[in-house]
RNA sequence: GGCCGGUUCGUCUAUCGGUUAGGACAGCCCCCUUUCACGGGGCAAAGACGGGUUCGAUUCCCGUACCGGCUACCA
């Protein structure tokens, strides 16, 4: 995709301010920044705040964090400033109106009195109803209404609407970098609102005003928009000409995991997985949903993960970095086609990521989650070397917590119930010298020579290493889980294990 | 209903006319592991259907079916 210099890549993200983001946003967010980064361009961020009635405070700052917390910062938005500001259509307002009147005057849009109740009647009264051009001359519009009416009405401000006049039987094509040759006839297609009675644009107006003197390249958006492309179409031939239209590319759905349909926020909470990029709290609710974030995700999973659901380089590799991703990002590599979310795959890249990420890089990450469990860590160094013990068994930064927070405090809980079948005697006199040698400090507090000493004094009573091995990792960790036996003992050091085995050996003799 | 889009293992996908249709997640089995994982190996699993075009179709065309999206003074 090579670009002149004076035509430059500018691609757009435009969300309504109206709750969290989900899966689906971030990933057009995705899809925007790596193809203007891989061009060299700049990612803007505008925020579509039109309708008033859906608009949610605290919504704009929450996609702003969301984009921060991806590494998907825009180059231009409402905090980031720019030379094609204001970057929030609320703000923007008054340019609107000029283009339905350049509209209105070419006879491409017309006023248009319905009020509500007109239309809910009409829509009553015929099944199917449409505002096109077979109804609309027996509607209330400057079509319909003799010129001295559609004055007075004006002059008396009479609260109206604009909607687009579509033409009689133009086929309108396009060309959709995913999909192709995209075509329409515009005798299916109604008189859409373009400028509602409070003076505000729709989407269709807003879109294409907003995207021309942006300046914008190339427009990337979900596929649900498909249908109202030849609104745009037609309005950007009658406003500024096709050769100033972006490039379009409508991007694949994220369906729900089962049955069918668009993933939405309720599959989330009925499936137990995140929807939204992070916790989002309904400022009128004050109900909080849970986040991919705050769940345990790495953003380099989240957006690793977001990428490959209907992107893929043609190859078997699927980890990818966001520099990578910049790199290898090709829109005819895009699919057509929707897909199903998978969160146990999800969290396998979680996983990946874990795997590979450094310890003091993941210490950084987890240790809000140990204030929040309530474990303080004295050393910082030391939540380092624990975690490259126990990451390779973490699928979330969550699981951190349960497979490690016994390095830093004795378990609660003692799954005694493991060890009761086979204890005897035996069992505990050994357990019992295990801790006078650990007590008197007769073992140093390394992992190979706790092992040996371990061993040989099994040895000297007569007893498998393999039989006291589960009833050992019990009293240290509280269950069947966790890194090699004496790694923790190492870690915790003698004293401590010396601790957790008496308080085990007390429980198991009031059994 | 109408318009638009889509359709390869359960899921995400590779294949750009000729392959034993490959990989990954999930599942099952085995090895490694004196726990849980990681890792290694293996099994099972797919071209919606019907017509064309072609020496040859998963791949190109048409139709059907199914799924989805849209059909607001919401985006």
């Amino acid at each position: 995709m090579e670009n002149s210099a004076d035509q430059k890549v500018r691609v757009r993200f435009a969300p309504s301010p109206t709750g969290g983001l989900h899966l689906g946003g971030v990933r057009t967010v995705l899809f925007n920044y790596l193809f203007a980064k891989k061009y060299n361009g700049q990612f803007i961020l505008r925020i579509e705040d039109t309708d008033q009635s859906r608009f949610v405070p605290g919504a704009e700052q929450y996609i702003l964090d969301t984009l921060a917390w991806c590494g998907l910062t825009p180059d231009e938005s409402p905090i980031h400033g720019g030379a094609y500001g204001p970057y929030r259509q609320s703000e923007r307002k008054p340019m609107y109106k000029q283009y339905a009147s350049q509209l209105i005057e070419q006879g491409n849009a017309y006023y248009a009195f319905d009020t509500s109740e007109d239309l809910d009647a009409k829509r009553k009264e015929i099944p199917n109803f449409q505002y096109n051009r077979a109804t609309r001359m027996s509607m209330k519009n400057s079509l319909s209404l003799p010129a001295s009416e559609v004055t007075r009405l004006l002059n008396e401000n009479t609260p109206y609407v604009v909607r687009i006049n579509m033409p009689d039987s133009e086929e309108l094509v396009f060309e959709d970098l995913i999909r192709g040759e995209v075509k329409f006839d515009t005798s299916m297609v109604d008189d859409k609102v373009l400028l509602k009675a409070d003076g505000m644009p729709t989407y269709h107006l807003a879109v294409v005003v907003d995207d021309f003197l942006m300046k914008i390249t190339h427009a990337f958006r979900g596929e649900e928009w498909l249908p109202s492309a030849p609104v745009h179409i037609l309005v950007w031939k009658n406003l500024f000409g096709l050769d100033q239209m972006p490039k379009w590319a409508h991007l694949p759905l994220i369906l729900k995991p089962d049955g069918n349909g668009k993933l939405s926020k309720r599959d989330g909470d009925r499936l137990g997985f995140p929807v939204f990029a992070m916790d989002w709290t309904d400022p009128n609710t004050n109900e909080t949903t849970i986040g991919f974030k705050e769940r345990g995700f790495l953003p380099e999973a989240f957006v690793n993960l977001l990428a490959m659901l209907g992107w893929n380089d043609g190859t078997d590799q699927e980890i990818f970095s966001l520099p990578t991703l910049i790199e290898k990002f090709t829109l005819d590599r895009v699919h057509k086609g929707g897909a199903k979310f998978d969160y146990e795959k999800a969290k396998w890249f979680n996983q990946e990521w874990i795997k590979q990420s450094d310890n003091a890089y993941l210490a950084n990450l987890v240790a809000p989650y140990f204030e929040t469990a309530k474990i303080e860590i004295h050393e910082p160094s030391y939540l380092v070397k624990v975690i490259g013990l126990v990451k390779e068994r973490c699928q979330l930064l969550t699981d951190f917590i349960p497979q490690s927070a016994f390095f830093f405090t004795a378990p609660t809980e003692v799954d005694t119930a493991s060890i009761l079948p086979k204890w005897d005697p035996a069992k505990a006199a050994f357990f019992t010298s295990i801790m006078d040698a650990y007590v008197n400090e007769a073992v140093t507090n390394d992992a190979t020579e706790l092992e040996t000493h371990f061993k040989a004094l099994a040895a000297e009573q007569g007893l498998k290493p393999g039989d006291l091995m589960l009833p050992f990792r019990i009293m240290l960790v509280g269950g069947k889980f966790g890194p090699g036996v004496f790694d923790i003992v190492a870690n915790i050091e003698t004293k401590d294990a010396a601790k957790r085995i008496q308080y085990c050996l007390d429980l198991l003799s009031k059994n």
